[in-house]
DNA sequence: AACTATTTATAAGA
DNA sequence: TTCTTATAAATAGTT
């Protein structure tokens, strides 16, 4: 429909082509509008320009482009997603049966009860397991203590240090003192020099 | 364009919107092939009609309704999945960090190393929980020894037992036979009578 | 973007 | 449905 019957194949101008799309742009969305509610159907159009640029329409009715291909989906039984969907679900299952067995292993380490269907050389190997845990828990905890222990013991070997320096200092005030009183003042400060330097 | 001037609102004669949605459903798939071809253009229209019967129209340039919906999230920024990916991240994540923790508690449990970052209060507990392990372990096991040992002494008793009536037997044959040799035969079947019934 | 000459789409009727 | 056809609408080439 124009001045000329035109052929439909790629048009190599760009400024026409341009001119085109715009034009036939507008016409198919006001054809696919015009569908839409003349005949109470949906619709989803995405449009990509060869410029790479989007322009969309999606019919009143329709809430989101989601719950369209989810539609198109569930109509064409071709499972866009099925793949990233399976993918999350098999990776998911892994992690999950992998927890219950630990779960599991830790419970029948811990106290609560667990099914009774290990066999006797399983739970020797169960033993040794928590024969040697125990030996590394009470090594921690000696460690611990240990050094919890060393560290009082530090500040209290710190603070008698410290009291006895202060007792030092008050026998020597009390040796001034005594000196002081019985004797000349004149050899003071030397004494002190002598003595605590 | 027709025979009189139509207003774009919905057609009330059922006959008469299914027939106008024919002929516009092919004008509008004719008008986005020749868009797609003359422009040089990727779109997808995806159709359903009031009946919720499906038609498509994929532009043969794309590879799949997939592929064209990941262009258009890349294209909005609005990501059409998204909620479902979050939801199944998040899940996994829970997941992964319960059966991390469950590891980490295990593998402290078991012989190799771990970070050695408990408090003495944790590990003091931790050595609880171990002792009442390591009982319920060596009780477990005593149990399906005691099992197995008892059903053993059971075969050996029942074969104790059979070899009792096989020797029984098997004496019995002899005195038979005995008898049979040193006396008369005429009070055998008198005597085994008495003595073996 | 606006203007037409033309082609194309389609409403109504068969 | 599908075809026909009168007419409305779209648009190619042009300005």
């Amino acid at each position: 429909m124009g001045r000329r019957r035109s052929e439909i194949k790629r048009i190599e101008n760009p400024t026409q082509r341009q001119s085109t799309f715009y034009k036939r742009r507008d016409g198919l969305f006001k054809k696919a509008r015009e569908l839409a509610v003349l005949c109470d159907a949906d619709l989803l159009l995405l449009l990509f320009s060869a410029s790479g640029k989007l322009y969309h329409f999606l019919s009143p009715t329709v809430p989101s482009v989601k719950d369209f291909v989810e539609r198109y989906e569930a109509a064409t039984h071709t499972k866009v997603w099925a793949d990233i969907r399976q993918e999350r679900r098999i990776e998911l299952e892994n992690v999950a049966n992998m927890c219950d067995l630990l779960e599991k292993e830790l419970r029948f380490m811990t106290v609560d009860g667990g099914e009774h269907q290990y066999t006797v050389p399983s739970l020797e190997v169960l033993e040794h397991n928590l024969e040697a845990a125990m030996h590394k828990v009470r090594h921690e905890k000696d460690r611990k203590i240990g050094g919890e222990i060393s560290y009082l013991q530090n500040i209290i070997r710190g603070q008698q240090e410290e009291r006895h320096g202060l007792c030092d200092k008050i026998a020597h005030a009390q040796t001034l003192k005594d000196v002081e009183c019985g004797s000349s003042s004149l050899s003071n400060g030397l004494d002190l020099k002598l003595g605590y330097n």
